[in-house]
DNA sequence: TCTGACACGTGAGTC
DNA sequence: TGACTCACGTGTCAG
């Protein structure tokens, strides 16, 4: 896996080198004796810097403005806690909104979430923010302190995503590779749980882009096929020196170890997504049968041993059998208490390792103030919270799920043990296919107490499509502004006044634009042929006027006739003006003489009023509004 | 309840007093002896015509449209079964295409919808067709044969809820009062179903306008407060002979009974809905608790004693105590083979009655056939048919609900008799206050088999909370457009990307105004302070022009200067267009002269070409086509 | 204590 | 047949 060996990829070579860094899943108690990566840490340390927040929201802003197509959220994975997010959110903004709100919901009487162990977590986001912010935690630090379990997990999930390198993001940022899914079966056979979810719940493309400073993630609910022009687009607006010095060719990294991946991110949108070998043989011998059960019975990916696996197969693999991993699910103590060593990943690393200290000055242990704190230790909290079971699954794949994240609810509830059997029987039949026969005699599990057996399914499935819809109604919440109430049925009125508001804006609008392309055309046959009305106004209003320096006007009426007189400059074709003011007056010409002496011109003109009668003042105002130079020469 | 004595009412009248006519309630099966009412029969008799179903749609479209409100749906109540529906429906609308889907879903393998049942509302419909088309049945009439259940309560239920004045429209209809009902808190504490319906289902504004022939009802999820605007528009457009002869006074019911209702229609909003007294009597006699639990327990309305009462009280009240109309519902049967008397109406009218034949010959009977094919009573379909309960409630309450309609679902099961036990008890709960004491011995029903009998109230605010939450969707449904699939998830995608593609359109609209509003400012200017630039492709243009009759250009160039002879009719001012011509070609005038002698004005110039030298040929032709009259005089 | 909101499991219907 | 949608009753949580 040795992909890190120029200078854009040090940061991480460093962060993997370094033995201080540590994985945990996420788990609703905190574990023991788990690290948070200092990522920014090892950045700094490399040289490089991280982008700052807004940064990252501007030019994802820029990014999403300016692609043509239409992406239903971005999400820039940088190789730090600090997050950015782009202009339209789906997937995270709407998971985070949720799970926010179903955290305060929940840690608002929930006994399980102690006192002690608000107050460990508060030490380990003060610990994430002296990280974030670089040596010392600045005061407007990014991540509150009051943070909810979906801060939480996301903050941790999140580096957790790179360093096991589950999900789309975290591989694309271990190999270097860009993968491009667009198709919802291709993001259902995709070897990524997160591209999975982002199937079932609505998407049809994702991509992620490996840049220097980290992984750009885009989704769509929309089929959105291969496009070198984002691919460039995202190569220089997401490099730190890309403004500064934007090199085209640097953006990834110049010798990655797999040469069958170099250029796939140019090549077939459907041959994108190729797995590091290595990768994928560990995963596959995690779980061989994670394949052929994801593609007939997709709602089993929530609860799949795979994802167990994700957190555990890149760390201290050689002392254990990756291929009994399930097992480790029947195992739930060590499984949790385990240390992941990262450093193993930079084995083959041909560059040279580096070992950090955080900037903080120690390694952040959880776990130590939780263990007393917490009612039941965290393995309880795991496999008996039936309830909750999937969501925790999703977050135990330590990666930014597409589901509400932060369910933590950990220990509350110990009652239905019938339903605990349920449970196990559930994860009896996930799991059934790779291990643990002495716990296979019936063919699915047994009955959940009631009759027959396929409600299993149909239960699971039935999650799924809650699940879909509430996505949905996430997605919906992302797009209407200024959601007044949480409420669905609110949601949905706001929802339908949104429309209402931008379809009535939309017809405003348009006729705006109408009465615009109607004037537009006006003038334009105006200025072809100038045929300008004559005002009852203006004549009040010329006659009211002084005069410019250098015009002179004479006029003589005698009955029905006129004689005009007028002397000006000659620039700017006054003869011009004087004969489009007659047509505007519409003063019928009899005769009309025009002499240009040097800079001096002459006019001379005899009129009929056939129209209306002026007297001579007005006639002569109204000549002289429309004759009088618009630019006058001297002033 | 004399309401209508002068022509505009002669319709309802002769339809009042027509013993013919009387009421059934709308359910699942098909009830006996009951009449369908010929409004439309009834009113071609009295000689008054009804609005077309594409004269109502046009209307009620430029009403909405010339709205300054935005209105969520219209209706139009016509005194027929005849109904038009406007630019953005709502309530009916949706109830309708849901209820229509799920008739569909549903006729498809109920076997209680027999072919005998089919039949006979074949039968009916037949019939019903003829009473709109006039005498005989046109080819292209209004109601299908092949008739929904929603289509068939709505038939049904519109007429029925003029004639019983149930619900705001009826009531707007006898009493000739219009009512405008603007807050949330306003609908809920009306006295009428219909517009509690409306706020609990997030309407916050309710209108009904009788007008001669019908009543309006409009409806809206915003706070519109009373507009003196919209009620004349209404009364415009909404009468016969408005356009004809727009009588601005006749509208309304000259003489109305009670004086304290003619016009609050243009008094404060808060006021606008006065019951006529008589009304209310009958009303709350029915159920003098209704009002006080209608606050304090909303969702109890839909399954509200009142509600039978709505269908009973107006008939021949006298044989029977409406103090005790909630045992009716212990009693189905009498309750629903009740004749409902409609001449009662007429006792106190003025105007002398008239009696009406319909033109197909024979009334309409329900039932005689239906009695033989339904496997069970009617009754029975109507309290052993828990599942659909409330919304039957809804349906029996004879006005358009607001909620789906159409739920037949008529006797298919009877399984779950412990529900049923449930059910009676939640009945026995609900009309516990009025009567039926030997039913009462515990305080609030037996419990449902289960536990506490609190999860009575919950089921049914339950029930409520997701007919809103539909509601919504429906509304949804009704905004967005090309709704791909029936499917919740489908919508709510097909709806975010809807409102993205707004935005987008918007955004696009927005740039484009700015740029016309950036050209026409341009335009602007360069039309104060005219340079025209001489494009080039129009001197090949015109070079190839044909010559008008009647002008000639003669040019000479000499050098940088040139002379010009042009001779042309007078008319239209051609010295103003040689002298633009001249401005526009940049050509500085030395000497001009023009005159005019009968019809012919002779033009001579001497000009330098400043700017860029022409052939003789190229000047004559751009002068020519900048000269030549855009109107030729001869042709 | 009671009242909305939500998710869940479940039965049932549809394609 | 199975995949999928839907509505219902219920438990639970928040105010």
């Amino acid at each position: 896996m040795n992909l890190w060996t120029d200078d854009n990829a040090s940061m991480m070579e460093a962060f993997m080198a370094s033995t201080d860094v540590q994985i945990f899943p996420w788990t609703p108690a905190p574990v023991s004796e788990t690290h948070v990566p200092s990522l920014s840490a090892a950045a700094a340390a490399a040289g490089q810097e991280c982008f700052s927040q807004e940064t990252l929201q501007q030019r994802l802003q820029m990014l999403i403005e300016g692609a043509r197509e239409s992406w239903t959220y971005a999400i820039f994975w940088q190789s730090s806690v600090d997050v950015g997010f782009g202009a339209s959110i789906l997937g995270w903004g709407d998971g985070y909104y949720k799970g926010c709100e179903e955290d305060k919901r929940r840690r608002r009487n929930d006994p399980s979430s102690s006192v002690a162990e608000q107050e460990h977590r508060k030490r380990v986001l003060r610990e994430l923010n002296s990280l974030i912010s670089g040596a010392g935690s600045s005061p407007d630090s990014l991540v509150e302190e009051e943070v909810t379990d979906t801060e939480w997990f996301f903050l941790v999930s999140m580096t957790q995503s790179f360093v096991n390198g589950s999900g789309l993001p975290g591989q694309a940022f271990l190999t270097g590779a860009p993968s491009w899914i667009a198709g919802r079966d291709r993001l259902a056979m995709a070897p990524c749980e997160r591209a999975k979810q982002a199937q079932i719940f609505g998407l049809q493309s994702m991509v992620c882009i490996p840049v220097e400073s980290g992984v750009l993630e885009l989704g769509s609910t929309e089929l959105i096929f291969h496009s070198a022009e984002m691919m460039n687009q995202v190569k220089i607006l997401f490099n730190f020196n890309s403004l500064e010095a934007p090199e085209a060719g640097s953006w990834l990294p110049s010798q990655p170890v797999t040469p069958a991946m170099t250029d796939q991110g140019d090549t077939d949108p459907s041959a994108m997504w190729i797995s590091d070998p290595s990768f994928i043989e560990v995963k596959d011998s995690a779980c061989p049968a994670d394949a052929e059960i994801s593609v007939s019975k997709p709602q089993f990916h929530l609860d799949n041993p795979s994802t167990s696996s994700l957190t555990e197969n890149h760390t201290s693999i050689p002392p254990q059998q990756p291929q009994q991993n399930p097992q480790q699910l029947q195992q739930p103590p060590s499984f949790y208490s385990r240390e992941l060593n990262i450093s193993d990943f930079g084995i083959n690393s041909a560059a040279p390792r580096q070992s950090f200290k955080l900037e903080s000055g120690d390694a952040l242990n959880f776990g130590e103030s939780q263990r007393n704190s917490s009612p039941a230790p965290a393995t309880t909290g795991f496999l008996s919270n039936e309830k909750k079971r999937k969501k925790s699954a999703s977050n135990e794949e330590g990666m930014l799920s597409f589901v509400s994240a932060g369910q933590a609810k950990p220990l509350a509830t110990t009652e239905d043990s019938d339903h605990s059997d349920l449970e196990a029987s559930i994860r009896e039949v996930e799991s059934s296919r790779a291990v643990e026969p002495e716990k296979r005699p019936k063919k699915r599990g047994r009955k959940p107490a009631n009759g027959r057996e396929e409600p299993l399914n149909h239960v699971e499935a039935e999650r799924m499509r809650r699940e879909k819809l509430n996505q949905r109604f996430y997605a919906l919440r992302a797009v209407v502004p200024n959601v007044s109430k949480m409420d669905k049925a609110s949601l949905l009125a706001d929802a339908i006044s949104y429309i209402k508001e931008l379809r009535s804006k939309l017809q405003t609008l348009e006729n705006e634009k109408e009465g615009l392309v109607s004037s537009v055309e006006e003038l334009k046959k105006e200025r072809d042929a100038a045929p300008v009305r004559i005002q009852d106004q203006e004549l009040k209003m010329a006659s009211g006027n002084g005069r410019c320096i250098g015009v002179e006007i004479e006029v003589k009426i005698l009955g029905a006739e006129a004689m005009i007189r007028l002397q000006c400059n000659k620039r700017n074709h006054p003869a011009a003006r004087l004969m489009a003011a007659l047509k505007e007056l519409d003063l019928e010409l009899y005769y009309a003489s025009v002499s240009a002496v040097k800079d001096l011109m002459i006019q001379q003109a005899t009129v009929k009023m056939s129209g209306r009668g002026y007297t001579q003042d007005q006639l002569s105002a109204l000549l002289y509004s429309r004759v009088a130079d618009p630019k006058p020469s001297v002033g």
